[in-house]
DNA sequence: GCTAACTGAGCA
DNA sequence: GCTCAGTTAGCG
């Protein structure tokens, strides 16, 4: 056989040798400079970005001289682990190392921009023992991707500010006691509180002025907020305290080259104020002297990635670790809060009774099922009149619960649970012209009756936020309504009458505050089949009536004997938090309790619990199937043991991925079950 | 996870 | 005595 393309060969070889020399060379360049170790500080201690559990902890490579000043703590780095390069970050340079074999050579630093402050690492330490995960997932969540034209660019010099001490009392005078947190924060000292606020307070306003007296103590400050539309509403109220150019943003959606922009202005110390969602979290904030956080109770707080740390426990150890002052707040108060307060932990901030007051909240028994059912007709007459009448004067917030929620049905009534006929599992609404079904076993309950009165009634079903708005439409001609919910969120509104209709969690801020908040169908946030259905019940109206301005009206349609609504109508967070904490810990759930939970394939979870060394007092339920091949067992124990547990369960996955068994996910203190 | 070293089966 | 597939320890 005879070479097709014999003309090409001259060539291939020249390449081929040309390619060997080059390589030749290569070797011997790199074995020269492995010859030579750095003059200081030789080792260099890695963290290594590596999946398994076992291999969390720093290893030790040689720097070579070559790499001796890029090579810093904090800088990202390649090295070779078990013969294949991986990504990791220089924790420390040292003098000598441990490990009794031949050190291998970094391979290249990637960049000698110290992205890794000591601080974040000492963090993600912590994080990954409380949340029994390992260093490089939380890394993963902390440092974000690089971006390397940005990095080359230098971080601009924050403008110096201009502080009026007077406004910021006057902003805090309607919380207690609220002017001594400012001036303790201003003294550079370092008070925790649990803040409650009033309706209709401009809590952006106010943690823009917490900010302001850290920043005149010469500190740092870090407020995570729940979404993009509260970063946006923060970012205006330190524009305006603080001036331009103190502060940055740090968000999920602001693409990769602002991010990082925004990122090493802060890790440089360009900039000592960050406002964002979670991830801001973990900034490198230069001197913390404050951590902030809004609405502590939002689930978008919880991280979805492994191992899911919550942003509340993130600020709170930086807080403790970094000597920074704390302040939780939000219109109501978490059970989690109000643990921090009987601990001792941090103190209240809470309205006055006056501000308490300045907006009123009453309560509209529900509509009769007939007319529902007839008219599709679910807003209240007393409603009607109560809108007609604030219509005049401004804008009304509606607030509808969106459908799809895990509502279980009741008799409309005796109140009596639904359940489904063939297996005793709750009823629940599926969608707007569906009959309800069983939420296990999918059966549609046509003619239900109630077991206990016979009445085949079920309590009013809900039409979604597209229907409220025609129903107003058509009750109040001429009058403006818009919707915002799901995709199309408004973040504000005007102040010109109109009816606002809004999912919770996606009501706008209207100008100068609304005249009226209407809050519908309040028994089906109720109905949601989880463990702070009623906290977060109270949570989501209390958001929406503080959307009211002062002298402003909340009409809350349900029933007025529910805790709830009658905590919300005596705007007391505090008193039903502390209720609920007492029940909670009565019945052995967090935050009295450390509560985690392990997920994976049935013979994966078994395994998992055989290995798992927990606490004497541990207390395991389950496991029990969850469907598609999985399931789960909660393990339990007192507060008191919650390291312990935490500890066990890091270990039970460092032995696991050492013995390659199938992994299992773990939780520790998940947000819902 | 991956690689490299180790082990024992199979065969000349 | 050697190769090779399968197993396993350790990764700096």
């Amino acid at each position: 056989m005879t070479d097709p393309q014999p003309e090409l060969l001259p060539g291939m070889v020249r390449a081929t040798v040309k390619e060997s020399q080059a390589k030749a060379r290569a070797t011997r360049a790199r074995k020269a400079a492995e010859a030579e170790p750095a003059a200081v500080d030789p080792v260099a201690q890695v963290l290594v970005d590596l999946p398994l559990a076992h291999l969390d902890r720093p290893f030790d490579y040689a720097v070579p001289a070559s790499m001796a000043e890029t090579a810093v703590p904090g800088a990202r780095v390649k090295v070779r682990f078990a013969g294949q390069d991986v990504d990791g970050y220089v924790v420390a340079r040292v003098a000598t190392s441990d490990h009794t074999g031949k050190l291998a050579p970094l391979r290249r630093v990637v960049s000698p921009e110290p992205v890794l402050a000591p601080q974040v690492a000492a963090l993600s330490a912590d994080l990954a023992e409380r949340y029994a995960g390992s260093r490089a997932d939380v890394l993963r969540l902390a440092v974000p991707a690089r971006h390397a034209t940005t990095e080359k660019e230098p971080s601009p010099p924050a403008e110096p500010s201009v502080r009026d001490a007077k406004a910021g009392e006057a902003a805090w005078a309607d919380h207690l006691p609220g002017a001594a947190f400012l001036r303790h924060l201003t003294e550079g000292a370092t008070p925790r509180a649990v803040w409650t606020a009033a309706p209709a307070t401009d809590w952006a306003l106010l943690l823009a002025h917490a900010v302001a007296a850290v920043v005149a103590a010469g500190r740092g400050a870090l407020v995570c907020v729940p979404d993009g539309k509260d970063v946006a509403r923060v970012d205006r109220a330190l524009t305006d305290v603080l001036g331009p150019d103190r502060h940055v943003t740090l968000t999920a959606d602001s693409g990769p080259a602002r991010r990082y922009r925004d990122f090493l202005a802060v890790s440089r110390g360009a900039r000592k104020v960050v406002v964002g969602t979670r991830a801001a979290g973990f900034a490198p904030v230069h001197d913390l002297g404050l951590v902030a956080i809004w609405d502590d109770g939002d689930d978008l707080h919880a991280e979805p990635r492994a191992p899911y740390p919550h942003t509340r426990d993130t600020l709170l150890l930086r807080a403790e670790r970094e000597g920074a002052a704390a302040l939780l707040g939000g219109f109501v108060r978490t059970v989690e809060g109000e643990y921090l307060l009987r601990t001792g932990w941090a103190r209240e901030l809470t309205p006055t009774r006056e501000a308490r007051r300045r907006v009123t909240v009453a309560i509209a028994g529900e509509p009769a099922f007939r007319d529902v059912q007839a008219r599709g007709a679910r807003v209240p007459r007393e409603v009607h009149l109560a809108i007609r009448e604030a219509i005049e004067h401004g804008p009304v917030l509606v607030q509808t619960p969106r459908l799809g929620y895990a509502s279980a049905l009741a008799c409309e009534r005796c109140r009596t649970p639904a359940r489904c006929e063939a297996c005793q599992g709750p009823l629940a609404l599926t969608g707007p012209t569906t009959p309800p079904a069983c939420r296990w076993c999918g059966s549609e309950a046509e003619a239900w009756a109630c077991k206990e009165c016979g009445h085949r009634g079920l309590r009013a079903p809900v039409l979604g936020d597209a229907r409220t708005a025609e129903e107003l439409g058509r009750a109040f001609p001429g009058v403006t309504v818009r919707t915002s919910s799901g995709e199309q969120v408004l973040a504000t509104v005007g102040a010109k009458p109109q009816i606002v209709v809004a999912t919770p969690g996606a009501e706008p801020v209207a100008e100068g505050g609304y005249a009226a908040v209407v809050l519908l169908d309040t028994w089906l946030l109720l109905s949601r089949i989880d463990l702070r259905a009623d906290e977060e019940a109270l949570r989501r109206w209390a958001n929406a009536a503080a959307l009211a301005r002062p002298g402003g009206r909340v009409v809350a349609v349900g029933d007025p004997a529910h805790p709830a609504l009658q905590a919300l109508v005596r705007w007391d967070a505090a008193g039903f938090a502390a209720r609920e904490t007492t029940e909670r810990s009565e019945a052995h759930l967090p935050p009295v309790s450390r509560l985690a939970t392990i997920t994976g394939e049935p013979g994966a979870v078994d395994d998992a619990l055989t290995l798992l060394a927990a606490p004497e007092s541990a207390e395991v339920l389950g496991p029990v199937d969850l469907g598609e091949g999985e399931s789960r067992v909660v393990v339990r124990v007192p507060r008191a043991r919650g390291m312990e547990l935490s500890h066990a369960l890091g270990e039970l996955q460092r032995v696991r991925s050492s013995r390659k068994l199938d992994a299992v996910r773990i939780q520790v203190d998940p947000s819902t079950l």
